[in-house]
DNA sequence: GCTAGGAATGTAACCGGTTACAGTACAGGA
DNA sequence: TCCTGTACTGTAACCGGTTACATTCCTAGC
């Protein structure tokens, strides 16, 4: 392990000025630079990660919050892989890694009324790593616990959770927008009784869905029924039981929008499990796009989320904040109606 | 941000005895230990990492290097969910956090014949950041990048592949008898033609599950036919154009074991596209268990592969390599046939 | 010729822990 | 009473960088 101060020695000057190299080249004479520069590639030397750390009071370590819903072991994030994919490859060409925190509770049960395992032993982390950021991905549905980081002052991004502060900002889907043209692409086909299958109470995503879900009516001029809204919680059983729940109305709908592909999965088996055929006896609409959808048969039509794109929108949020102080304004992702066969069209 | 010689002050000690008390607590009298204990915690003190990484000249950070198959993006690994799940929380509950590394190359094109970025660039990254070892997980083929992070002398475990070492080892599912079982199975259902549909070459669980295929062939008593193994690469596709190679055979296979559910889900489709029913005229087992497998319809009876096991079994060798300087025994993780509809049980 | 001012570099004090070594206090044995 | 060993604790030198401030050297301006 070569350090800075036996490249100084074979280059006959100071630390100081092998330091200045790594970081204030524009100080150093041209000849010194070279100079100091070929003789630390020979050795293949890099500064010290940690005591740069120490001394600059800051790493270059983004840190990672997520756990999963502990109530539902079950559940996966959908598309954790290009949300990673992403971060990594935006945060690498800035010279930043990713720290996935853990508690030492994650090991351990957990407090079955919380959501993270500890948000204070989180924060005391992020300042023990002296971490420049942080990005925070929702585990489930109580994400209250992530005002606690967005007050610890550090830079702070979350996907799906609205989150606010001086250095806090978060990404999302235009949930509402996507699934207003997901009803109003269902009311094209002549659908006049759409129901939704919800996301659970709480959560943002959800919310703005339900809201496009509304909005797309409206535009089609359809009204909304209250009993075609039902609440499920983004799990494929409760796509099934809420499915099974709408068509037992004496005016059953003809089509419906669930908040998620998972739930929408549910309810294909539950109109397979009632006899009736899709998309002829019914339509139905996902959102999320994951890898399923293209597989159930029939192949699901569904709101496409940016996968990748969160990833990016996330680091490149991050990165503005650790430099510029100030808190870009949310993104909000476009989504796509990827139509496929399980409405007909 | 409370430093050690502050508590050391306020409890009349010197900042020594305070770094014993979470170092060595055993030297420590059992008063000043529970003093120097009280007022850490009510200043909410725990050391520095940076400093402590310094000073120690290693930290408690295991570096994690997973790319995608650049000559695949869409490729995703099977199960990473879950193994991060486990990995993470076996971690945590020795104090070890989670380094995903990543080169500035990763944000740039790659060179079409490497599949890691630069092995060279994270062996460089692990010194600097002193880590206390390393997960490797395959990125898709050719992982023998990976041997230059064994010779790195830090301890390494790889997933899936085989790695060896002073100080490497590997976790991997116990592949051919996994095979061997499938094709057991489908002996036992009265099939005497059984094809198989292999992973890419140079892949080791690719190879073993082929192994295991011939094993489960010679254990029913039937012979192993070369016109009967095909090979695949895990993808989709290679399963679908596998599938009609095979069922273009004068004398086609009643059964077809796949060595992944991705390749079984596209045999699926080829025996579909071919008027095939499955399991009636063709029987069909993947390997993996991945969530798809449970939706296709026919759901796919597959070997199904123990996902957090490879977390925390991965955690358990790293972990005993850092305290024990000696590499343990490659761990074989036991499957187990998760019997569904497509093979007609 | 003298000086102000900028550019380049060196000096040394940090950052916040860990730990080898030295020192002190006190018990028990001779 | 003196000596020795044990149990604790303190002192200070690291770990390997960064950076405020001081210093040196030159050049341009008067």
């Amino acid at each position: 392990m070569v350090t800075a101060r036996e490249i100084a020695q074979l280059c006959g000057v100071s630390v100081a000025t092998v330091s200045r190299v790594f970081n204030r080249p524009a100080t150093v004479s041209a000849t010194t630079r070279e100079n100091v520069e070929r003789v630390a590639r020979e050795l293949d030397f890099s500064p010290n990660e940690s005591a740069r750390a120490l001394s600059r009071q800051r790493s270059a370590m983004v840190g990672l919050v997520w756990d999963t819903d502990h109530r539902r072991p079950g559940w996966r994030h959908p598309f954790l892989q290009d949300l990673l994919l992403g971060l990594k490859s935006a945060l690498s060409s800035h010279g930043y890694h990713l720290l996935m925190l853990a508690t030492s509770d994650d090991a351990r049960d957990r407090n079955p009324g919380v959501s993270l395992a500890d948000p204070i032993a989180y924060v005391s982390m992020t300042r023990r790593h002296h971490l420049a950021g942080l990005v925070l991905i929702d585990s489930g549905t109580d994400a209250e616990a992530f005002t606690a980081f967005a007050q610890s002052g550090l830079p702070c991004v979350a996907v799906d959770v609205a989150l606010s502060g001086p250095r806090a900002t978060y990404v999302t889907s235009d949930n509402a927008a996507g699934a207003a043209e997901a009803v109003r692409h269902l009311a094209a086909l002549g659908h006049d009784r759409i129901a939704t299958i919800t996301g659970p109470r709480g959560n943002a995503p959800a919310a703005a869905r339900t809201e496009g879900y509304l909005r797309g009516l409206a535009e089609a001029g359809l009204p909304a029924r209250e009993d075609f809204v039902v609440t499920g919680d983004f799990y494929r059983e409760s796509g099934f039981v809420g499915m099974r729940r709408l068509l037992a109305r004496k005016d059953p709908p003809t089509a419906v929008f669930a908040a998620s592909d998972e739930m929408a999965v549910g309810a294909l088996l539950a109109a397979r499990a009632a006899g009736l055929r899709v998309p002829a006896d019914l339509a139905v609409v996902g959102f999320d796009d994951i890898e399923v959808a293209s597989l159930v048969d029939p192949a699901l039509t569904t709101v496409a989320q940016d996968k990748p794109g969160f990833g990016t929108a996330a680091a490149g949020a991050l990165l503005a904040m650790i430099d510029n102080q100030e808190a870009p304004e949310p993104v909000r992702l476009p989504t796509k109606l990827v139509i496929r066969d399980s409405c007909g069209a």
